[in-house]
RNA sequence: CGGGGCGUGGCGCAGUCUGGUAGCGCGCUUGCCUUGGGCGCAAGAGGUCCCCGGUUCGAAUCCGGGCGCCCCGACCA
């Protein structure tokens, strides 16, 4: 139940996310350090994000699979840049039923290696491939600090693991899933993405090349919202998963991974939130409309609440996600605020003069205030509901990525650049050095977030040692 | 591990400098009233003031030690 107004976005950004995710009760703090627990407003939203994804998943071929929570440690051992990426934040069992362990197990921060492990035995021939898995299950990563929904001591995620014969076929898989996670961003949570590449430095420990979808948040910082990795052979050497093509040879296969998890939740919340709270896209939204009945007298309770009760019937026969808010005790201001604070992207207004007329009130999160009324008949009120929710998908699309156009700069040179990153984004042309990049790092505290994929060429000299370089890169502050 | 802040009814806080009966707002309970933007009025319940020790006639307040939390860094794909 809300109390007091939230702090404001502009004024103390983080303040205002945190508050805002407790009070809309998305999610909260469990009796262990870092550790969360979503409660079900929040995890309503993420069982959305996870249709969406997995519908995306199986028309591509993906089966969900189930490996197991706890990884023998020699498991991660076996990759050298897997076990050096990892170590610092495993969490190690080392004592079951009363009794010292002769191996500890870790609680997976991820499932290469159990799943390479596995693939050894399943994967002999050419015609096993290619194997496609995707699972949903929770990791733990023991991080130092730690924020609701970003970063957790244990998250919840998918990891899409691949096996393919031939390097072109892994890397096309790689590419694929990027493909999906951006169209998943865009076209479902109204999120305008940039998807590209990973630096050395920045990718994932095992890795050859790491992509990402990195997405600006309503403070001008980055968030890495998805990655995709090409694993090449390293995991397939680690754990010998071989196969004996069609001429008779002994190859290791190709291997990927993908990985999206809550994180994306605080996303939502950062991209499309303002200070009335949150703001649900309509397509992920656990609840997509709200109706909010108004009366005086039980004459007119009875008369609205049956005209309500009427619309809500045709607005969920029509596949609209509607919730009739019948609380008894509370005014119809204090339900206003309450939806509003939960994001719900549209509210439908009934009172006695609606029902005379046959027309409600259709109040819009995106525009809130006034100007986000209109009225509508309820004759036909699925039809326009659903027009505008997907007005309101597009109209939230449209505000993030003119803002994330507007912070995004192009400076000129390496003092621009500094401006630019303390609040949005610089493409600047990058020489590719880790060297450059780690001294931008530690001289503005930006990192190198990716190399779009979408460039349109050209070439240009290097933000910082003036080299000549081939691509843009984006640089900004990450959470 | 550095730098800063905080710990007082369920939640948010004031009170601490300058020691003297434990306060406020919200929430909660009961009753009346209200419902087109977080209703109002009245009565009521609810607290080891983070912990341990010290100073004092007397400590939420002063002193010493400890614990915990938050923010900013380090760390984290």
């Amino acid at each position: 139940m809300p109390e007091e107004k939230l702090p404001s976005r502009s004024e103390d950004f983080s303040e205002w996310y945190n508050q805002l995710v407790v009070r809309a009760q998305l999610a909260d703090y469990a009796p262990v350090r870092g550790c969360m627990v979503v409660r079900p407003y929040g995890w309503a939203l993420w069982e959305n994000i996870q249709q969406a994804l997995d519908r995306r998943f199986k028309a591509t071929g993906h089966q969900n699979v189930a490996f197991p929570l706890l990884i023998p440690r020699s498991f991660i051992d076996k990759e050298k840049s897997h076990v050096e990426g990892f170590s610092p934040e495993l969490a190690v069992v080392t004592i079951g039923g009363g009794e010292e362990l002769a191996e500890p197990l870790v609680v997976r921060p991820t499932s290469e290696t159990i799943i390479g492990h596995m693939w050894a035995k399943w994967i002999q021939s050419h015609r096993d491939l290619p194997v496609l898995m995707n699972q949903w299950n929770s990791v733990v990563r023991w991080e130092l600090r730690t924020k609701l929904f970003l970063r957790t001591l244990e998250f919840y995620w998918q990891e899409g693991h691949t096996a393919h014969a031939t390097r072109e076929e892994a890397e096309s898989e790689t590419r694929q899933m990027l493909d999906i996670y951006t169209d998943f961003a865009v076209n479902d949570a109204a999120i305008p993405v940039s998807p590209g590449r990973k630096s050395d430095a920045e990718k994932f420990a095992g890795a050859e090349t790491t992509y990402s979808i990195e997405a600006m948040m309503g403070d001008g910082k980055a968030l890495q919202s998805g990655t995709s990795h090409f694993l090449g052979q390293n995991f397939a050497r680690a754990f010998e998963i071989q196969y004996l093509d069609a001429s008779g040879q002994l190859q290791h296969c190709w291997t990927t991974s993908w990985g999206l998890s809550t994180r994306f939740i605080g996303a939502i919340i950062m991209v499309h939130g303002d200070d009335q709270g949150l703001v649900m896209p309509p397509k992920l939204a656990p609840v997509q409309a709200v109706i909010v009945p108004i009366f005086k007298t039980d004459a007119e309770k009875a008369a609205v609440l049956e005209t309500a009760r009427k619309a809500k019937a045709g607005l969920a026969d029509a596949g609209i996600r509607v919730t009739l808010d019948e609380r008894d005790g509370v005014s119809p201001g204090w339900k206003f605020n309450d939806w509003e604070m939960r994001g719900v992207p549209l509210r439908i207004e009934l009172g006695p003069r609606d029902v005379a007329k046959q027309s409600c009130v259709l109040a819009r999160r995106d525009r809130p205030g006034k100007e986000g009324k209109t009225f509508a008949a309820l004759d036909g009120l699925s039809q326009t509901v659903a027009q505008l929710l997907g007005e309101i998908h597009q109209s939230l699309y449209n505000r993030a990525l003119e803002f994330r156009k507007t912070n995004t700069k192009d400076p000129a040179n390496y003092d621009e650049f500094k401006v630019a990153v303390e609040s949005g984004f610089a493409s600047s042309f990058w020489c590719g050095a880790s060297d450059c990049e780690a001294k931008i790092k530690e001289e503005t505290r930006a990192t190198m977030r990716c190399i779009p994929l979408d460039q349109a060429g050209g070439a240009g000299s290097c933000i910082f040692c003036g080299k000549p370089a081939t691509a843009r890169a984006i640089f900004g502050k990450a959470y």
